[in-house]
DNA sequence: GTGAAAGCGCTAACAT
DNA sequence: ATGTTAGCGCTTTCAC
């Protein structure tokens, strides 16, 4: 059980059993099938004598297969994204696959910077958290024949795998909730909308169910989460514009969700007396602000599950299939902050 | 920019610019100094021409440089490692190192797996926020001479570079400030203990705090955060043991906070009459909860940052130096849940 | 200034 | 059942 300091190859091994590189490799990938039991003690023998270790990156050039994985997500210390990514990692291990992984801060550039580098790495398939404006550059990578799948954020027309949420019945499901709670206004509170897949998908889904559904004018507030000043403002415009109607605000995420949370707290209103809310990213302190946040519940571990299939579909099985669109369904945990007050 | 389907090598730049792979080899390596200008000419059109990239794996293979970092979490998906994780790719991507990530969900044996995985792919260097129950098999490593840094949960004795946080001082004294708000029993509620580093240092720090400083007798609660029952059990029994003395509760991190506070949700206690609260981790929702929830705020991103530096340090300099540790301030934030209550 | 050739550690025809 | 040999794509002596 001695430790070597440079590292032992397959070489030594063979040279210690009395045997080719061949039997060795042959023995290190399971072919037992036509190997003397002999032969196949002496090995293991030296390989733990050796305590030997196959060279990965070895093996990678020789197959042209890296059992690797890479991950390229918008922003990993976001809740959603971070469940994401556990959810992938735990489910590439099932594989036998590794998982690179990198953030790009919603940076177009460092997208591509990571995806090229990826590809140089010999991933051999990607699972990405596009910004949003990276569709040209994203298309050109089809021609790579590389697996790639969109986590959460689809692109238009569909032209990759994409695993998401079923955001956009949910969003209606949720306008309409909030209606039957008596709310007579939803105001609508987002992040830039940009090119975001997902952004897109919730704004016109609560357009939809504010027209089709309630017959109410949509309020869309793009707020910038981190001037809070300006969110303090927006707030208070669309509670104006509600004059004594009941009024609910409709987070699009979770981080706007958490921005907003904080802007009310600041101004010191009640919820839901003085304001109603409730919006995606049903995350674990949801229940402890206030009389509880109403809160849509995304599957994000599961979305890695899905994803790490998918791949594993396409690296296995129909590498040439039609694009499919995974949608997980989520669920709507209602709260007592979208139970109307009245008295 | 034809987009070509199977790769293309050095061997066919080299073709294309009708020169030898050595001199292309060069000239990606950016040897200039003896080479004609002509050649470089040509070779940069030969490149872009056939849109080459070079094989990360081949080159990793013969130089036996991976340019990798393993990252090795106990749960990814806590705010605190997600947010190391940050910082750890952020500071990998300046020094053009890729990371490689592994989540052990504090399983023994799966650290294992997964550093053995990581040292077969030849990472670099390896970033360790270890279980804790595997001291044993981490300094058998020594002798690799693989740098190896432990992030947050130290082993005794110290035989690692480690970064963590100064938790040993904040946690004396957050609880002499409890005393110093009038708080007369202060109960410590943690995860099992483990031989968890961090979660040794904190209860000891904070055993410490009481007899030394405080003159009391320390109360420590080991908990399941899984087993929600038994957490109330635990709540009321040290209010019980308090009788009419005010009382706080001291949180040994984010992930336990977040239990207690779900529980004394549940049991309709008041914040901070009935019982205060506080603890580690200012996560961004600690503001929201009742008058808001005190708390010891930890540089993760930071954490992430010294890691890499110090991984760099043993890459580029010093690699047999001393094992260091580095400690990193953390900051308490006082709000509402332990301002006293007198009335 | 440039190139030929060896080799990093491994696997897979193709022998035998 | 086992060994010989030729690469995977790259870098690097050493020679010219």
């Amino acid at each position: 059980m001695e430790i070597k300091k440079s590292s032992v190859t397959i070489a030594d091994v063979a040279a210690k059993a009395g045997v080719s590189k061949t039997t060795v490799s042959r023995y290190l990938n399971g072919k037992y099938e036509f190997m003397s039991e002999n032969s196949q003690k002496k090995i293991q023998t030296a390989i733990e004598d050796l305590n030997y270790r196959p060279n990965h990156l070895a093996r990678s050039l020789r197959l042209s297969k890296s059992k690797l994985i890479g991950i390229i997500v918008a922003d990993i210390s976001s809740p959603f994204s971070s469940i994401l990514v556990k959810g992938i990692s735990d489910n590439c291990k099932k594989y036998g696959y590794n998982v690179l992984i990198a953030n790009t801060d919603n940076d177009t550039h460092k997208e591509q910077e990571y995806i090229l580098s990826m590809i140089d790495q010999r991933v051999e398939g990607l699972i990405i958290n596009t910004t949003g404006s990276n569709d040209d550059f994203l298309l050109q990578l089809l021609p790579k024949n590389i697996p790639i799948i969109l986590a959460d954020r689809p692109i238009f027309p569909t032209a990759f795998d994409t695993v998401k949420t079923n955001d956009h019945q949910s969003t209606i499901d949720t306008v309409v909730y909030l209606a039957s709670e008596g709310f007579k206004k939803v105001g609508y509170f987002t992040e830039p909308i940009k090119n975001i897949g997902t952004r897109i998908i919730r704004k016109q889904a609560y357009q939809q169910a504010c027209i089709e559904k309630l017959n109410i004018t949509p309020q869309i507030y793009e707020i910038d989460v981190n001037a809070d000043i300006c969110v303090e403002k927006y707030i208070r415009n669309f509670i104006e514009s509600a004059a004594e109607e009941p009024r609910v605000i409709f987070a699009a995420n979770g981080v706007v969700m958490l921005t907003l949370l904080r802007a009310i707290n600041r101004m010191n209103l009640r919820i839901p007396r003085d304001i109603g809310i409730c919006g995606f990213d049903d995350w674990p302190w949801a229940a402890l602000i206030g009389p509880g946040i109403t809160a849509i519940s995304q599957p994000s571990y599961e979305v890695g599950t899905e994803c790490v299939k998918q791949i594993m579909s396409r690296l296995h099985r129909n590498r040439k299939a039609e694009p499919q669109v995974i949608k997980l369904p989520t669920k709507l945990i209602v709260r007592g902050s979208t139970k109307l007050i009245t008295d």
